[in-house]
DNA sequence: GATGAATGAGTGTTCATTCAT
DNA sequence: GATGAATGAACACTCATTCAT
């Protein structure tokens, strides 16, 4: 959605943009997020923004589907092309899902934004959406993996699906953290230091994730 | 944190005064949420609220103290006096945690706003401290479990506790609302229309959770 | 329409703000006029606008109604008490009419300000409703006049109200002012230059209009 | 006042430019009218309109001489050659005015928007050289007409000439539009839709203005 | 002759907070 | 204890104009 402007900028000017863009909106939810913070470290005058970009919202949304794509490219270097059975899928979705973290925590932290409530409501609906399509592609997952005769065929898969995205979403990223005695908050401030997480943890917290959505915590 | 004058006011006064504080903090992100829509329904004037609290942030964390209050009274009407075991436990907790949302679905929906990042820097600090302390109940409980025989000895407290948290702040309220097609984000528009759910949900979802949580999804 | 913040202030520091507000939206049309040359004017800080009024439009709309109220106590000051007939009562209104421009010259301009379009939707639905109440005054005093056989009967009313409504809103003014050469445009600059042009005009421009009316120009 | 660039364009893109600038100009107020708009409808760069006219107003006051050009070809056609009596004279010219909105609404938009006041100041003088050169031509044919015998002698031919301008410019098509229950601003939203107009309703609008000019009002 | 990126002053509006009464 | 007027920094957004290519 960006203007034509936009994709005809120097390379490295606009490398420079989308760099501060997406901090700002990492670090701080979108409506806190300020345009004129953004181009006071670039440089650059206000106006140009609007040469770019409809305005905030269009940036933002912008910003999110360029996370999607980093994301998946990370997911695509760390996944292995063979296809593999379920639970084994699962467990390198969630390692790639950590990597992401590490390798690009700016880009995941802002992933993350878009599930944070905002006042602008079309930007509410573009949540929403969002949010929609991550519970139906968990859901569809969950069939699959019945199919596959991997998973108890019993599920409600609504609900499962939600506790799992809710996992995906929050409680993976959080549980790294926890190891750490951190918290998103604390990156917040500076989101680079989620690439000196300990890479080992990554594979602990997948197992043992794995290993609590496979058998349950019951003995 | 209220300051005396507040506990001084008439008690219809100062009922009135939460009930207003509370649907604008339910309805709105904190930093969106506005002190003059508050008083502008009230008929107050501004200069009040500042004798009866510090400043926005000393107001809302005390209503999210306040929210927590709420919150334990429903789970104790709910919760049976007698000791239970593990899972017996958790799913009472889970049911009184739904019952929360149909009984005061403004004290509820302002819990989980907490749980939302500001720009607020010292609001942030609380959230961390919140956080903190969600985590360290939960994995208190796993402790516990693990003593009575109820759960497996080999799991990672900090990443189960993780995992659980997650599932029990975002998972189990979207697996609700998602059974009738709903968001948080609907509820915002009028936090009321959580009343309004299918009471017989509650069980069926919590059954999924614990037969999930229990037992895994592997077949 | 103002909030009753305005009615509080004090006396002199209302009225300076309105004859600022006043001057602002006289000399330029609504777009233009600019809340924040009447604010660095008056000293005050821009918040203290928006504790009087909603917007900008609020108050455009209350000064123009503040104009009519000047407008029909200047006319109440220059018409007899007596019951006139029709031609007679006509003439005492549009003597009325331009007295008012010498006597508060910006609440005049104002007043024509608002048959100016403007961009603002809201506005224009303002403008029209002023606008066909003019024309319904209008057709309404002709039907009146009728009955009293001042006027031939054969008179389409709502063209001849339309052409009278032109000539009272845009024609006798400029005709006033074209006698000394000038223009509206040059009031704009300094309205306060009406006040200097030639009473003595006034009576001379209206018994020609009356004359005009009452029996046209054909020989 | 275009620049020579502007005559050596192809004439389709010439007509083109013409068409969508004067499209704006007619929709808008001169202030709130964008160039940007217009060369977004056009796809063609920003800087192409300064080729072509030296800034904003010098398009403006160029398209307001071609609007002049339209009408005064749209009255040729609509004049019979032969010389004609005065009162005659001026009903073909009113009809032939009203045959203008109906036939090119956007230029007799255009026509009618020169009159408004803008910020600008020296589109004001401009303005006001307009307004001058019509009174000049009102006065002029009223002197004609004396010297004809067609009108009385003794009327005052500035009170006069600024009465039948203001009938002229804003009367007759007011009546035209309220006959429709419209108002000019609804033309805005489409001005095509003067074209819709009934054509039967301007020869008796035309007629009762006649006959109200020739011999007033008066029973 | 055409391009279109950059500019930057300008707009109306919001809101938590203060403080004299 | 209550009031509420005043503040002013901050916000997103607009637009005619310039100028190097």
């Amino acid at each position: 959605m960006p203007k034509p402007t936009f994709f005809n900028l120097p390379d490295d000017k606009r490398e420079r943009f989308v760099a501060e863009a997406r901090d700002e909106f990492a670090r701080h939810p979108y409506d806190s997020a300020s345009l004129s913070a953004i181009i006071a470290r670039l440089g650059i005058a206000k106006g140009s923004v609007y040469q770019y970009f409809d305005d905030k919202r269009d940036l933002f949304q912008w910003l999110v589907l360029e996370a999607a794509k980093h994301k998946k490219m990370t997911v695509a270097r760390h996944m292995p092309s063979t296809e593999l059975p379920f639970f084994e899928r699962l467990e390198a979705m969630y390692v790639a899902g950590l990597e992401f973290w590490r390798e690009e925590p700016l880009w995941a932290r802002l992933s993350l934004r878009v599930l944070e409530p905002s006042k602008d409501e079309k930007l509410e609906a573009f949540r929403r959406t969002i949010q929609r399509m991550g519970l139906e592609f968990v859901t569809s997952e969950l069939e699959q993996a019945k199919r596959e005769g991997a998973i108890r065929t019993d599920l409600d898969p609504v609900v499962v699906g939600s506790l799992m995205l809710a996992t995906l979403q929050h409680g993976l990223i959080n549980a790294y953290l926890a190891r750490a005695g951190l918290d998103l908050s604390h990156l917040d401030d500076d989101p680079a230091r989620a690439a000196e997480l300990p890479e080992t943890d990554i594979l602990h917290v997948v197992k043992a994730t794995l290993s609590f959505l496979r058998d349950g915590i019951g003995s």
